[in-house]
DNA sequence: CGTGAACGCGCC
DNA sequence: AGGGCGCGTTCACG
């Protein structure tokens, strides 16, 4: 839908491509619609902040096409010039000050005018960040400019996901409760799956029952020890090594008890209306680059309770999972041909074992995991060594991505986005540790803090460009979706969830395949964005269900 | 008493 | 003893 907006007495005047117009109330409109960048392509909404404008206009029934988010881009080239981003930008909510042609009266200045005396103009701050954007020194030329863009489409699609919902059926996760729990107790009561489930731990442990507070760490590590069981802690993957009769029903209670905290019937009450969950996405949320959620755990939804998934009555879900997205990023980055060869096909870690580096899939899995993340011990360590001889190149990448990171220094994803700089503490522990007569003990201190820092970068460079993948990919996938038809986001096949390498559509049965399509096709314009011709592909799977959890 | 760190665990 | 998160609970502290 193509959008001209003008100012009018009663807000701002918006006129659809099909010539309706609709009066947008002024305190629910943007700062600045801007930038008509040519008659072939749809205006491009410069704002301040997607998630504070762009909420009011879908709620109005208006759609945005493409935007600049001032806020997001700000934080992508402060990061690339190391300096700390702008204030408007280091505000959650950032709107911006009018400029001094239109109305003042279009806007509250009242509530923060020294801020807004301060803040430029959108317009002008939009001019600075194209500017900058475009004397960014990165590999390929406009790769920062690509990542801008790439970052406000995403924008525009989290807050799309947050208006339209991804459908949920609270009857189907109520079912899936009561038969895992019980039926749902009294406030402050335990279901009674959870409850006998106490109640046998105490039994095995040999404690008069009722007398174990079973949820508090340090009460429960004393009863297992009490009872002969030498564990450290609570954590599953320690008791999981332990033979004792107790164990078993413990780790079925912490099972079901986060399920119950965490994915219960109060998060049921409070996230799910209509047959809608809404969560709040966050671009840009995490330092890589990731998205980040607030509330709700959107990025944290349980594989327990994904058939709760459910699509509307002769819709379905389009559910699309990128292969092995990181080890074919990293192979993208250090055009490593061999481990290029390796991922020919749908499952790189089956070509690696192909390739003869290691033996089993496990071990390949293993193996490219503590390649990127930096694992130093157990199995992951024993076949790093054959990954190295056979992938000499991958290796070498993401080994030189820490070696900086251990010397303090940035690292930069393929479009340019750059690690954060370690702090003052960092630097002078390092400093200190260097200088004449320090000690063994905090010689050994900068080590650590220089291995954590390296294992970070190392990282970043990885999850950082996967992210930006992921970014391109869906920002491809709602351009094919929206130039399929107009018409309202949800009754026409539309994007409702978004998991770092997963991406779901919500479609009517009839146009599934055209959003199959639309998932494929993205995917592989996103490996040509991010490295143009570069022999890697990055295969997706996709499954139309009725349920999530019939997804792979 | 409220706040925040630490824990533990869910996801990628 | 492995990178990035969010969240609910417990527990120490002011």
């Amino acid at each position: 839908m193509h959008l001209a907006v003008d100012r009018h007495p009663g807000g701002m005047l918006v006129t659809d491509h099909r010539g309706g117009t609709e009066v947008v109330p002024a305190a629910a409109f943007p700062a600045y619609v801007v930038a008509q960048e040519g008659r072939s392509t749809p205006p491009r909404w410069v704002w301040s902040d997607t998630a504070l404008w762009y909420p009011p206009l879908l709620r109005a029934g208006l759609r945005v096409e493409r935007c600049h988010d001032l806020r997001l881009v700000e934080a992508i080239i402060a990061g690339a010039e190391g300096r700390a981003v702008r204030s408007f930008a280091a505000r959650p909510r950032a709107a911006l000050a009018m400029p001094e042609r239109q109305s003042a009266a279009l806007f509250d200045l009242e509530a923060e005018p020294r801020e807004a005396e301060r803040t430029p103009p959108a317009a002008e701050l939009h001019a600075e960040q194209l500017a900058a954007l475009a004397r960014a020194s990165t590999r390929a030329p406009g790769a920062l400019a690509l990542l801008a863009a790439a970052e406000s489409a995403g924008a525009l699609a989290a807050a799309e996901m947050t208006f339209t919902g991804l459908p949920w059926s609270a009857e189907d996760h109520e079912r899936l409760l009561v038969e895992a729990l019980g039926p749902r107790p009294a406030a402050g009561e335990r279901p009674v799956h959870l409850a006998a489930l106490a109640a046998e731990v105490e039994r095995q442990l040999g404690v008069r029952p009722g007398s174990l507070a079973i949820d508090s760490p340090p009460e429960l590590v004393a009863a297992l020890r009490g009872a002969g069981i030498d564990v450290a802690t609570t954590r599953s993957w320690e008791l999981q090594r332990q033979r004792h009769p107790a164990i078993a029903p413990l780790l079925q209670y912490k099972t079901l008890s986060r399920l119950m905290t965490a994915n219960g019937w109060n998060w049921l009450d409070e996230w799910v209306r209509d047959g809608r969950f809404r969560p709040t996405f966050v671009p840009g949320g995490v330092v890589t680059g990731r998205w980040a959620s607030d509330g709700g755990g959107a990025l944290q939804l349980p594989r327990q309770v994904r058939s709760a998934v459910r699509a509307d009555e002769g819709w379905v879900l389009v559910v699309a999972d990128a292969a092995q997205l990181e080890p074919r990023i990293l192979t993208a980055l250090s055009q490593d041909a061999e481990m290029a060869r390796a991922g020919a096909g749908v499952d790189l870690y089956q070509g690696i074992v192909d390739s003869g580096a290691v033996d089993s899939r496990e071990q390949a899995k293993l193996g490219m995991l503590g390649a990127m993340y930096g694992g130093t011990t157990g199995q992951s360590a024993r076949v790093l060594p054959r990954l190295q001889r056979v992938f000499p190149r991958a290796i070498a990448y993401v080994e030189e991505a820490a070696r900086a990171g251990e010397r303090g220094e940035t690292v930069r994803t393929r479009l340019g986005r750059t690690s954060p700089s370690p702090g003052e503490e960092w630097r002078e522990r390092q400093l200190l540790a260097a200088a004449e007569g320090a000690g063994e003990s905090e010689r050994r201190d900068a080590r650590t803090a220089a291995r954590g820092q390296g294992r970070f970068t190392r990282n970043f460079a990885v999850q950082g460009t996967a992210a930006e993948w992921a970014l391109a990919w869906m920002a491809g996938v709602r351009r094919r979706l929206w130039s399929a038809e107009g018409g309202p986001l949800a009754r026409q096949p539309h994007l409702v969830f978004f998991l770092h390498d997963e991406l779901m559509v919500h479609a009517p049965a009839a146009r599934a395949e055209e959003a199959a399509t639309a998932l494929r096709e993205a995917a592989a314009d996103a490996g040509r964005l991010l490295f143009g011709d570069a022999p890697v592909t990055f295969p997706v799977t996709v499954a139309t269900v009725q349920r999530y959890s019939e997804a792979k």
